[in-house]
DNA sequence: CTTTAACTTTACGTTTACGTAAACGTAAGA
DNA sequence: TCTTACGTTTACGTAAACGTAAAGTTAAAG
């Protein structure tokens, strides 16, 4: 009874194109339902999808996606499952803090860049208007 | 006169192949000197090899890392070319504080999910040391 | 002098993440 | 009924970022 969504609706609404939805399905990154031989896109799949494209922003492989994805689920119930689940978050969460610090870094040299070049245009500006006030 | 490095000092400091560092001068990313046939690194090129790195672990590609490398250099003197160059260091800046925003979503998941499994586990110790005492 | 370690170039191979085209099915509208 | 739009599978192609192997050079050490 809740919203459905063709192939294309998604294509259209992350703006990528349907060959990349069906390579994530064969990938067995999602796994729509069928209606006839159309596939039938939940929002549960939909959200999926959505997770799959921001790991991807973030320079994560495809598998690296799809574990990630994972590990958002259910956690399972068996001890030595549960423990490992854990260390495997702990040491993603390790890498991502790591691209947060690189993030930070690039973000003030970045900044620092622009500056520099905000600082030479004005430098181009205040000798124009003193040459014509000279 | 200031130190150098050879190119397996450099493949060792940053843990990658000489094949690697090779391939990034293959596509224009390092330039170093030449003592004979061989390569020698200096100060700088170590730095511009750190910085192309870091831009692979935000997950840029090679293309893009040269680019913003190339936009920490010096930002010349041509003004349509230094306004075009602010243009593009703030494009850049834009996409990067896009990417800590979606850094920042992961990391609050996977903290939660995190939670969740030491929950999971808290609950089985109770469970089992109300056995215990019951 | 020869062996060894580190370097070189050249070139084909591999993985990931799709692009692109062919050939076909299905449902709605003119 | 024919066209158009959207969907399907199958399969070969491609760009990026290296891996890997071959074949040779050079300098130091035994």
């Amino acid at each position: 009874m809740s919203k459905t969504y063709s192939i294309s609706d998604l294509a259209a609404e992350f703006d990528i194109t349907t060959r990349t939805i069906r390579f994530y399905e064969e990938k067995k990154l999602l796994n729509p339902s069928r209606e006839g031989t159309r596939r039938i896109y939940s929002p549960a799949d939909r959200t999926r999808l959505r997770l799959i494209l921001r790991g991807k922003r973030l320079g994560l492989s495809l598998d690296e996606s799809a574990e990630i994805v994972l590990m958002y689920g259910s956690p399972g119930n068996n001890r030595k499952q549960l423990e490992k689940l854990v260390s495997r978050i702990q040491e993603k969460r390790g890498e991502l803090k790591r691209q947060q610090a690189d993030l930070e870094f690039m973000l003030m040299d970045l900044k620092g860049a622009e500056e520099k070049c905000l600082v030479a245009l004005a430098e181009m500006d205040t000798r124009k208007s003193s040459r014509k006030t000279t």
